[in-house]
RNA sequence: CGGGGCGUAGCGUAGUCUGGCUAGCGCGCGUGGAUCGGGACCACGAGGUCGGGAGUUCGAAUCUCCCCGCCCCGACCA
């Protein structure tokens, strides 16, 4: 490819809309332009990097045994309604409607579709296993489009779905998958971290998430230094055990006891002279409202709800924390004086770290009074107990008891196991080996391309522009001609030398544009060619060209040698198919 | 949806508070010159519904109201 030839659009200055590094780089490297919010055309350099992602994604699917397929990005709301996801995506949905005003979903995901298909075609148990992907354009109507491609309203997604006959045959299937994965981002150059993740509105039983360590990240990964243990911030649980660990103290405490709080309205003044409760010694009381009822959850005053434990807990992911006006309603008093002593109404679950707990202090459910010497089995009649509490760094690992580290990443993929919920749902049935009736056990595994494209980006670049990995850099070799007069011996070289490379396989582009060398230079660097080969006059004078490998060192070699040295190189840095 | 910020040429911006003549600058773009190994230089030039609409005023980029769009923070996800 010459330069000329293609549309390389670099931009000097940085676009205002961009924030995040990764999106200013595809933006002035001329990989995308932005059409409106979260729509974004590639540009052919972008394109290309897309195109080779998306090749590795279908050479280790392949691998591992699923079989593409593409299908309509436009559904009916029918199958929907059979899966009884209709109302809670409602959400993400974008919607169409043609002449006749029916209604049409733009997909969000498949497994509708899927499901449907699989129900019309599999009867039988010889024709399982089946895993099925597609790389497809998705379209979710984001609540808030940003950074780029990290969250767009369309995006480019592979997803894969796989049915089995059972529930160990679909292990198979997941691990296989788990293991595409770690194979797909490590050919990508990606450092992704498969982590123990929530299943949310999927409603599966099992799921990890390729998480890239990145600041911008939008979910946060807790982890151990051995890697022995990883999971997303809302599943993650610590080893830390509860601080009250004699139960039978608590029968030698004194009797609660109410003291004015006037002003009191949070843990952390409650926490000051002259009350000089510490928040570890208090119990928070939240009251959440799930399916229109209200119910109290309690922790620790120095903890954090985690909502994705409560969701897990409660059984439904319908709920809100209550407003001022609902939490008088429920317990009589505002927040900042709130507890669940005397409380018999809602239900009541707590955090297993107040579990024996004893000393605590709690609202009064009366404005400007708390309850101090409280002992929670004695005072408060728990409905549940669970692990409701965000984990926080530095608790020990509940693997290994060494410190957890904390950390933002970003979620490039996603594999669940999902049983049965959809199979049921839509009637994908098959005959067992007894001539019995069941529903495929199916699971399903996203990949977000575009988005993995940026995280790429992301997590390698420098002042100058990208790093990208010769698996997925939009050229390999960038050759610049110093001089591009037809006649001169630079160009000539030039010339010679991307033929030469091109003829051995190399994906080469000739920077043959009439620009100054500082321009290319710069041009060369920002949209991360992973070597420069600059021919120009003043080496060509000692019979010389400089070979640059991106992040490498500069070393001048003949040109009858250049193509020999950089195919070398190419080979000593790739990153091999295997490990 | 709630909170914050912004909208002036392809891009980056000044001017807006405190209304006033042909709306300024840099990059990029065009022509010419000089130069020819790190976004260099000189000259000339093209390019603007000042996001849109309504209003106030002798006069609006600037003040008022309505609308639209974008960016950032939160709830959502690949």
């Amino acid at each position: 490819m010459r330069w000329t030839q293609t549309f390389i659009p670099t931009l000097k200055e940085t676009p205002a809309e961009a924030e995040i590094l990764s999106h200013r780089l595809l933006l002035r490297a001329g990989l995308i332009r932005k059409l409106t919010g979260g729509l974004y055309t590639f540009l052919p350099m972008g394109l290309r990097v897309l195109q080779k992602v998306e090749r590795i994604v279908r050479e280790e699917m392949n691998r591992a045994g699923a079989i593409e397929v593409l299908m309509p990005a436009l559904q009916p709301p029918e199958i929907w309604k059979q899966s009884g996801r209709y109302e809670s995506a409602q959400d993400v949905f974008f919607k169409a409607h043609d002449r006749t005003k029916r209604e049409w979903i733009l997909g969000p995901t498949h497994e509708e579709v899927i499901t449907t298909l699989v129900a019309g075609e599999i009867s039988s148990y010889r024709q399982l296993p089946r895993n099925f992907y597609q790389i497809q354009t998705k379209f979710r109507d984001e609540i808030r489009p940003r950074f780029g491609l990290m969250r767009a309203r369309e995006f480019v997604m592979k997803d894969a779905y796989s049915f089995d006959v059972s529930d160990e045959a679909a292990q198979v299937s997941y691990q296989k998958m788990y293991d595409a994965y770690v194979s797909i981002f490590r050919r990508c150059g990606l450092r992704a971290l498969p982590v123990e993740a929530d299943t949310g509105v999927m409603g599966g039983q099992h799921s990890h998430e390729f998480m890239v360590p990145a600041e911008v990240g939008e979910s946060d990964i807790v982890y151990n230094e051995a890697g022995s243990y990883a999971a997303n911030i809302e599943k993650a649980s610590s080893g830390l055990k509860p601080p009250f660990p004699d139960p039978a103290s608590a029968e030698a405490q004194p009797a609660v006891e109410k003291f004015a709080t006037p002003d009191v309205k949070t843990i952390e003044a409650l926490a000051q002279a002259p009350y000089s409760v510490p928040p570890s010694r208090q119990i928070k009381t939240l009251v959440y409202i799930a399916e229109d009822q209200p119910i109290l959850i309690l922790l620790l005053g120095s903890d954090q709800l985690n909502e994705a434990k409560l969701a897990a807990v409660i059984g439904t992911t319908t709920f809100r924390a209550a407003s001022a006006n609902e939490v008088f309603e429920t317990l009589g008093a505002h927040p900042g004086s709130l507890g669940a002593i005397g409380v018999s109404g809602p239900k009541i679950y707590a955090d297993s770290m107040l579990k024996n707990g004893s000393g605590l202090t709690t609202g009064a459910n009366e404005d400007g009074f708390h309850l101090r010497h409280v002992c929670v089995e004695r005072d408060l009649s728990v409905s549940e107990w669970a692990d409701l509490r965000t984990v926080k760094e530095g608790e020990p690992c509940p693997v290994t008891g060494e410190p957890l580290k904390l950390q933002a990443a970003i979620e490039v993929g996603h594999v669940f196991k999902l049983g049965t919920k959809y199979s049921e749902n839509i009637g994908a049935l098959f005959l067992d080996a007894n001539g019995k009736q069941a529903p495929a056990v199916m699971g399903c595994y996203g990949i977000g391309v575009t988005r993995t494209l940026q995280a790429v980006i992301e997590q390698d670049h420098d002042d100058k522009g990208i790093i990208w990995p010769i698996g997925i850099a939009p050229f390999t070799v960038c050759v610049t001609a110093l001089d591009i007069d037809p006649g001169s011996p630079a160009m000539q070289t030039a010339e010679s030398i991307y033929s030469a490379l091109s003829d051995r396989g190399i994906e080469v582009i000739l920077d043959d544009r009439d620009e100054r060398p500082g321009v290319k230079f710069k041009d060369s660097e920002l949209l991360g060619f992973p070597v420069r080969v600059a021919v120009g006059a003043r080496s060509l004078k000692e019979n010389l060209v400089e070979v640059k490998p991106r992040t490498g060192e500069l070393q001048k070699v003949s040109p009858d040698s250049v193509v020999d040295v950089v195919v070398a190189w190419i080979e000593a840095h790739q990153i091999p198919c295997t490990p």
